[in-house]
DNA sequence: TGTATTGTGTACTACATGATACACGCTCGT
DNA sequence: ACGAGCGTGTATCATGTAGTACACAATACA
């Protein structure tokens, strides 16, 4: 279930093959964090740190922050805020939308996205 | 920015005009908590119970758990489940639709419960 | 009038989260 | 060969969350 920490090591070690400021240590302090820390959370023996720190650490692996957040069953603040803005309008339709297939969901996207909405 | 506690009070001591078992007491009891911090908590002096107890309160008091836990500022669990299972789907979507006025949502939400999908 | 019930103040607590501090032994490059 | 840099183990901590425990004064009521 650590598909987090292995995935954050798999990538900093690909970014090392040609770089070798990508080092456990390196990476670690431009983070903000000790490397005694990101060994954990590599290797999941502890779970994932904060949003904010899994954001620094995406920017720094050139990862989508979104897939970071994921990765760590993160839900982003942001669409937090939106959801509290207006719960139950938002409730409502993560509800009705909760057991239609991705293509549904996403045809949707785009109807919004492209229609005059 | 205290609605939550107010509004358990006024809903707690209307519900109590008609049946005197609505004392802070003797619902404190029913939902599994100590009068005291019940006290607090209509009072706004600390901040909003749990998810579990907030919905035991919505019970007792008769009132929607989706609107206790709006007040209260809180994102139902089961809705952040919702988004963990597939968080850049519903991501895209919700950031899409965060600009949207409620009744352009709305029109989404019916189109969806009535549409073929 | 007294006793049963009520709401509240004060003090404390258990547990989770998100880390730090530092020592240790290994390994890699010069 | 050896020192710089590496990853990791152990111990510890600060802050937040979600409450409990209990005494107390006011009130209601029979």
């Amino acid at each position: 279930m650590d598909s987090f920490g292995a995935f954050v090591r798999d990538r900093r070690e690909a970014l090392r093959q040609t770089d070798r400021r990508y080092s456990l240590r390196q990476v670690a302090e431009r983070i903000g964090v000790e490397p005694s820390y990101l060994s954990k959370v590599e290797r999941g023996e502890v779970a994932p740190p904060s949003e904010e720190t899994i954001v620094r650490l995406a920017r720094e692996l050139d990862v989508l922050p979104d897939v970071l957040l994921a990765l760590a069953g993160k839900v982003s603040s942001d669409l937090l805020d939106t959801i509290r803005k207006r719960p139950l309008l938002f409730g409502q339709l993560l509800r009705e939308l909760r057991d239609l297939p991705d293509h549904a969901v996403l045809r949707l996207v785009r109807e919004v996205r492209d229609g005059d909405w």
